[in-house]
Order: structure tokens, then sequence, then C-alpha cells
DNA sequence: TTAGATATTCAAGTTAACTTTAAGTCAAGG
DNA sequence: CCTTGACTTAAAGTTAACTTGAATATCTAA
């Protein structure tokens, strides 16, 4: 039962087959072993991509991605290199969390109001909880 | 002493005049007025700016941005298209928070673990708040 | 008034992250 | 065996969001 192709993978993680094949190119997924020159792959693979999918969003680069999952996959636990990353963007994400809520406002805010400018705009400006 | 050159803008908004520019040119931010063929900028633009870096790190496009921007500027308040758009990006914004929320907690963990893989690491993947 | 900083346009170049295409190869059903 | 659909590679194409370059103009300070 273990042992799934490239397509059922794709389906199961919600991204086009040719991606798959280009996060291992660019060696952000390990090789997995060939049967017939046929991609197989483990379970494990598609809650990688479910991770590589939701750092995206949150705005870390492939780059910094793949620095994260070897440092994962090392076996070695976090180097210094990852201990770096993993502190600059923890910081990061508490910015952006703190932007998000100032947009939510701004845009509840914007489904309301007849400002004719943000600038204008005391409540989006200054964040009344109106 | 209001009626800012670009640079000057640029210096304070952080970003290279040449954006500015290009905003302007895919209609993002308004023409300003001119003194001698040069932009002359009134210091709202600076605000502009800020709500436009925001918003693109909250993962808005510019397309986005611009149709909300416009709905703002507009004069007659937000039109149905913002609307709705506003109320997806809402939705959106939560769920990014969330997100943000477990990466945080896998990056803290990260910091202290020596899980060998993602997946075999309790912690990270059901969020134990050690 | 003249040097040097800063501005202008337009077109072309760049980077990240994919996606598509061409030309095949493999696996399963009939 | 043959067809069909999913797989393979390598290379080229795409899109968003800028950035750079070249040639020219204008502003500002000595």
């Amino acid at each position: 039962m273990p042992g799934m192709k490239i397509g059922e993978v794709a389906g199961l993680a919600g991204v086009p087959a040719s991606t798959i094949r280009y996060y291992e190119r660019i060696d952000l997924l390990p090789e997995p072993k060939r049967i017939g020159g046929q991609r197989v792959y483990q379970p494990e693979v598609v809650e990688d991509l479910e991770v590589i999918g939701m750092a995206q969003e949150l705005g870390f680069t492939l780059d910094e991605i793949r620095t994260l999952l070897n440092s994962f996959r090392s076996g070695e636990g976090p180097n210094q290199v990852c201990r770096e990353m993993a502190e600059d963007k923890l910081e990061e994400l508490g910015e952006l969390v703190d932007k998000a809520i100032k947009m939510k406002r701004i845009l509840e805010h914007g489904l309301t109001c007849t400002c004719t400018s943000l600038q204008g705009c005391y409540v989006a400006q200054r964040g009344s909880t109106s």
C-alpha cells in the first residue's frame, strides 16, 4: 500500500506533478526511489509539501525553506545557520501578525466607510475598533 | 514646504525612485503634478507607499492592491467588487494568522529539538506548547 | 555660469517560482 | 500486441514585480 506515484501525491497535496519534479530538481525534496524509472513516494512527502506550501504563504523563499528542511532532515539537529534563520523568521512572523491585524482593521472599515482617501480616514489609520 | 521630489519620497518610504515610477505606470499611484517636468508629491504618498508595502507582505498582489486603493480613492465608497475582495481577504488574513502561529511553533521547537524528520516530530506536528 | 546631483523616458534585463513543450517510455486493460 | 493514460527528461516559456541602462533634461550650490 505505501508507494504512490507522482500523480497520486500531486492529487493529495493539491499541487501539479510538475511542481513536485521541480522541487526535487532544486533539492527541496529528496530524490525518491524509482521503479521502472518512475518515482515512488512514501506518504510523508505529502506533509512535506504541506509544510512547504504553508511556509511559502508566510513569505519564506524556497531557498530558505530548503535550508530549514535540510537542517531538520540532517539528523544532527538544527545548526547555527538554521538557528539564526529561525530566530529572524520568528521575529518577522510576529511583525506579520501585527500587520495582518492592522490590515484586517483597514479592510473591515473599508466595508462600511465612505472616506475618499485612506489618509483622510481616521478609523483606518488610527484603528478605532468602532 | 509641501511638495517633495521623487528622491525625497523614496528616502522616506524606503523604496527606490524607480519603484515609485513603476507604481505610477501601472496605475497604482496617481500621476502627481509636475514642476518643470519633474514630479512633485504631497506627503500622503508616503503613507500610500507604506500601505502598499504592508499589503504586499500580507500576500496581496499589486493588482489587488490597485483595486482596493482605487475603490478607496473613488470617493463613492467601496463598490461591490471591492467589498467582495475585502471579505475574501479578511478570511485569508484569518487563515494567515493561524498559519503564522503554527509556523512559529514549528520554528520555536526547531531551535531546541533533535528530531531527524518533520514527520517524526510529535511537537512540531501536534503543537505541544512546551 | 557651470559642475554635479538628481530628474526624465523608454526599452530591455533580472529573479523567483513555476509551467509548458517536445519527444519519448512504462503499465494496465482488451 | 496495441492502445491509452500517466510517467520520463531537458530546455524553453511565463508571470509578477521590479531594476537597469542609455541618452537627455533640469535643478542647485559655489
